[in-house]
DNA sequence: AATGAATGAGGCTTCATTCAT
DNA sequence: CATGAATGAAGCCTCATTCAT
């Protein structure tokens, strides 16, 4: 029972969620037309054609990273759905917080990027990830401005808007800071509040 | 100088901006990545050698178009800045107006898109996209913000904003449209009055 | 010994034929080249390495497949050489018939389409097949003709015919069935009965 | 106007030429599947990219090598078809001879041999062989027997039999050249003489 | 005996770019 | 000025085969 025996029979089952971490790396870091089998491969240290043994093709290893980051996802927008009480103001800043989280930090702003750029090669995946995210975003934050509807804290005004409207900031953050962190660094924190400031002081400002 | 002489010369001082123009289009039809010489060939009508005539690389052609759409957007961001008078709602009102002018009808967007997604291999245009475009924007809404903090209808509050915050949601509408049209499309100009009421009622607001 | 055991020997017996009937499935409907060691796995209902246990190569199951259907080929000769006595025109169309039903329905052709077609890489099976199946063949036909010549049916003349003559067009069916078939089916009763009177007619007609 | 400028121009009409040339004898050589277009390339005394300003994939080059090939043929075919007048020995000696060159020193059995075995994956190219050479030399074969009853040389019993049998032992020996001739040459000329007086013998002693 | 995991060699194809006219 | 011809680099993918259990 060598070291290498335990590591390839370890491996097995990890592998498939080791090759779209490498990829997700490769995505991040190159695009989907830039990136590669062979640098997916030297990230995950094994050989360009095991990769062959889990996914078929390169759209496929991108589809199946997309789907993977996507089912959290869903889990963290139910949070943000099922919040505990509270104001709309500490409601709003809490889902923001989750968003920011995800976007930011999270993988949802990498694909979010290469679709801008390349969806217009796997359309499939376009409406995916906007029917699996994009829109159970959007049903989360219409659920907190229906819910400040109901309780007399919003006026009935703000539900003509579009809820696009209310993230859109959180997204220009997410791809700001992987275009220009190095040059002109947004401070990640300080954005969120005033974002979360504006979207809430206007909103309940109205009569 | 027969007729066939002044077509040629004419064409000679044009073809520059026939092979731009012909990128422009590639560009936002494929992404940089995806884009070929042949495309932007075949675009311009020309042979693929022919480009290497007035451009050495595909870099360098991607680098020409956005220069070239740079210089009429200074201009643009000019006129912002030296706005006729008007009480804030109005000069942010106009200012947002030509933002959408460039960024959903205009070439802008064709830039930004590409830049996230591929910037990290021509760092060089990042920044100068950065220097020339978006922080003379930034530079433009914070003229703004100070006028109107000098004529007393804004906080002093409001200068601690990062302004790129008052604009995210026309990047964020620049982007949506051109992936998500199909599937969902965005009544622009809806979004651009929300957008619009959404800043100015939360910066009026305040005390 | 449970029924388990008995199953297991019966099968390390039987693997080689069952793999060996696989291959012939496979380079049957894919030729050699096309054919792979997965595609002779999945039909023997084993893994791809399995295969390995009992061939060392691609080419040794192919070169295992035809010297195993050469051992029965050499048996039916025989029986053509041995055949009851009765008149030229008899013997020779049951040694055709035997020869149809090797060559269409059976194994024989299914080998000499491929070395046709790729012999050139196993220079020692096209040695094989013509010393252990053609030749033999040959003989057999030579004898019948030898005989016929001795029994006064047939002119000496005959003898100096190249024997392959005579079972060409059997060839020439086996192969066109399994090209054009579909497009032009042939009726090989018919094709048979004539080529068997074409034969027999012309030898029988020599003075 | 160097040597190479020179070859390059003139290359620019031979190059398909040249280019089926070297693919032909590659095929021929190494059958369909295991030709490669760096043979064909080296073959050609090319790059193997250069092969695609011409064709554009593998499959495209063995079709237009058909093609070309398949022109020439009809043309010979209606050689036989239009022959001068003779006996029928006469008449069909020279057709044979004609299919003979064709079929053994000619192209024609180098596809016929390769769709034998790869035919599968290409079923358009074996419909369009078999409709423009092989249908073709029946219909000059059949043509031939008619004018045979016509002139009463031949019984009208003739016409019932498969046109392809009175060729099919042509078939063969082009075959059997390309596998066999190292170990058991054919001496084509006399099994030419055998294959016509065979034919012969038996249509002209039908009754 | 049997197998899942892994890989190296090799093939097709695309495309930016150079060459010579 | 303009172009057709040519190519080298690089990427995706397949498959026979080896390794360790």
């Amino acid at each position: 029972m060598t070291k290498t025996g335990k590591t390839r029979r370890r491996r097995k089952e990890a592998r498939p969620d080791e090759i779209l971490r490498a990829a997700l790396e490769e995505f991040d870091d190159k695009g989907f037309a830039h990136s590669t089998l062979a640098g997916i491969a030297t990230r995950a240290g094994i050989s360009r054609t095991t990769i062959y043994l889990y996914y078929d093709t390169k759209e496929a290893i991108f589809e199946a990273a997309i789907r993977n980051s996507v089912e959290r996802a869903i889990d963290d927008v139910a949070g943000i759905a099922n919040a505990a009480k509270g104001d709309f103001r500490t409601l709003f800043s809490n889902a923001i917080d989750v968003i920011y989280d995800r976007l930011v930090k999270g993988n949802a702003a990498i694909f979010f990027r290469i679709l801008v750029a390349e969806g217009h090669l796997m359309p499939d995946l376009v409406g995916f990830y906007h029917r699996e995210i994009l829109s159970k975003g959007e049903m989360a934050i219409r659920a907190l401005i229906e819910r400040g509807i109901a309780t007399g804290e919003l006026s009935e005004d703000c539900r003509s808007d579009d809820m696009h409207l209310f993230v859109s900031p959180a997204i220009f953050a997410a791809l700001w800071v992987r275009l220009f962190n190095r040059i002109d660094p947004l401070d990640i924190d300080a954005f969120k509040a005033s974002h979360v400031r504006l979207v809430t002081d206007a909103l309940l400002a109205r009569p």
